[in-house]
DNA sequence: GATGTATATGGAATCGGTTCCACAAATGGA
DNA sequence: TCCATTTGTGGAACCGATTCCATATACATC
């Protein structure tokens, strides 16, 4: 690999000379084609870490995800690198597949490389996790989770599901189900959870059983078959789209109806999810605005000082074919 | 921001020993202590450019994608970074929202960072590209487009459609439509074509009509509603999966039903395709495994010299209920 | 007590660029 | 013709780490 050194001897001049020619300083007529001669026969390449070692910060922003596979996660990185694209900053992304010890290496990893800030799409915040950021001197914004030390967007979990009850008080259900998430993710896992259960408490009559399984469609179908098995719900109510799309599944496998024999929810807003049959009832969330949101606070915050804040970002209900409107009350 | 220096200077060490503690090298007791402490007040955090600077080439393989939102990247990515993960390889990603200005210059740039293999997810292959390729100096492995003079790991467009349309043509279609996408893109918007066409020419019979649309759902939409206000096919070819899913809304929207009035397949199997009502009948590309494949040979390429290989993944014709079963011949 | 070896440490060179400074040559104005 | 300014170039320092080499102890062995 041709080095600024091999360029500078074999076009004989010198290395400062080459730098120049490269950085759009001073160089003659005569040398620069010389220089540009020697670059094109050696495929010369700059180093970038060399380049790089003078610069006290780099424009680049990290972003830490815990997932591929998850259409809240490729739109919020869409987002993200829309705004960061047009602010001419890098964007570098790390995959954690949803392990802790890796949320913390990569936060750290990406500290050592002097990004100028880190955009964290956490699933769930530890005390070691909020002591790393606190620490690593670089500004760290994190979606999805809350946390009053840090600098959080977040959405309203708990408001949309006790908001999305509420919508649903409005129909003559009896036997509720809810199908979520274990509390290894605090925003899905535990406020999405007590949203419902907080507003179905409110409805004396009404039972609301909970079953659990994880963010996989596969996993929810064998799941719903298995809540199917032991009760017969007439509202289903699922913490994600991709379980609804699952549940869906198993619902149409026992030859029950959708929305006749069981009234289905989701939540999260899957794009997909209003293409289905029926359209699913759920929780649109905007994860593209979030990403944007979040890209253009942490270029902002470049360079200032750390400042806790908390940033809602708002939801809105769909409601669509999949809750039965003959049960409408009144 | 604190460097090696400070700590040194600060814990009345030489440079030297404060890097020799760092990487497991020889430090008495006292030293040791000495620079933990200093390392922990001074919230010292190493400056990997200057770490790599010193290496000829570090374990990070670049991929570059042209999109975040899209099941067989996403899927692909997944593939390639469990790989990768195994083998203690970093991953960087670049997208170029298809911009093909954007691939080389992140190919160009990937080289500059002096990554040891680059992982190109391609949509189409100039002549400028395969130039680029050839001349960075670092391996690359194409995944999706085709040429003999680069390293590629292709999906075998054009015989998956021309045995979809075989299987088709046991089936007693009359009016087939074709939405397709553009031939910027080689593999789908060429071959897949072709497949269909060159399959379908053998029917006399049969007409093939042929329509365009892109890789949205939306756009699908409306083209279908477009196409079936022109022609009432009874089949209906869709050149992706989300294609599929888009012309399924509008024929709903127009009150025909699937398969009974129009059949209809999709390419590519989205995984939410076998819930959808109908599951639809696709082909089954494993887009995982090509990433898995592209992941382990370009860290065996590693310093080796450059080899065109191409090497196709196999695809499997997933038959599902968007076919109407009563039109079956015999 | 002399020699040899293990243990610790410092100094200096190095990686591949960028940039400051000095200086030489060319140009221009008086 | 002389001095001032512009233009072009080379040398050297520097960015922050690693690593080789030299050296200085401490301890063991004969």
């Amino acid at each position: 690999m041709a080095t600024i050194r091999d360029i500078s001897e074999k076009a004989g001049v010198a290395k400062s000379t080459v730098s120049r020619y490269l950085n759009n300083g001073y160089v003659s007529e005569a040398t620069r084609k010389k220089i540009e001669k020697t670059i094109e026969e050696l495929e010369y390449v700059p180093n970038s870490y060399a380049q790089n070692l003078r610069l006290e910060s780099n424009p680049t922003i990290g972003v830490i995800i815990p997932r591929f596979d998850s259409y809240s996660v490729t739109t919020t990185l869409q987002g993200i690198d829309k705004e960061l694209k047009q602010q001419q900053y890098n964007i570098l992304i790390e995959n954690t597949d949803r392990s802790p010890e890796r949320e913390i290496e990569y936060l750290k990893r990406l500290a050592k490389m002097k990004v100028s800030g880190i955009i964290f799409l956490a699933t769930k915040l530890t005390e070691e996790h909020i002591h790393t950021i606190e620490s690593i001197g670089v500004p760290v914004i994190v979606i999805g989770q809350e946390d009053r030390r840090l600098n959080c967007i977040v959405y309203k979990d708990y408001e949309a599901a006790f908001e999305l009850a509420e919508y649903l008080t409005a129909y003559d259900f009896n036997k509720i189900a809810y199908l979520g998430v274990g509390e290894e993710d605090e925003a899905v896992g535990i406020l999405r959870k007590k949203g419902f259960i907080d507003r179905f408490a409110k409805e004396q009559q009404k039972t609301l059983s909970v079953y659990y399984t994880d963010f996989s469609i596969e996993k929810s179908v064998q799941k719903t078959r298995e809540l199917l098995n032991e009760i017969k719900p007439d509202l289903l109510i699922c913490a994600t789209d991709n379980i609804a799309i699952g549940a869906m599944k198993s619902i149409y496998e026992k030859k029950l109806r959708i929305p006749e024999d069981i009234s289905l929810t989701g939540f999260g807003d899957y794009k997909i999810s209003s293409y289905l049959t029926p359209a699913l009832t759920t929780v649109h969330y905007d994860y593209n605005k979030a990403g944007h949101i979040a890209a253009k606070s942490i270029v902002r915050m470049k360079g200032q000082k750390f400042h806790p804040t908390i940033t809602y970002v708002d939801y809105q209900i769909f409601p669509k074919n999949s809750i039965d409107k003959a049960k409408r009350k009144r």
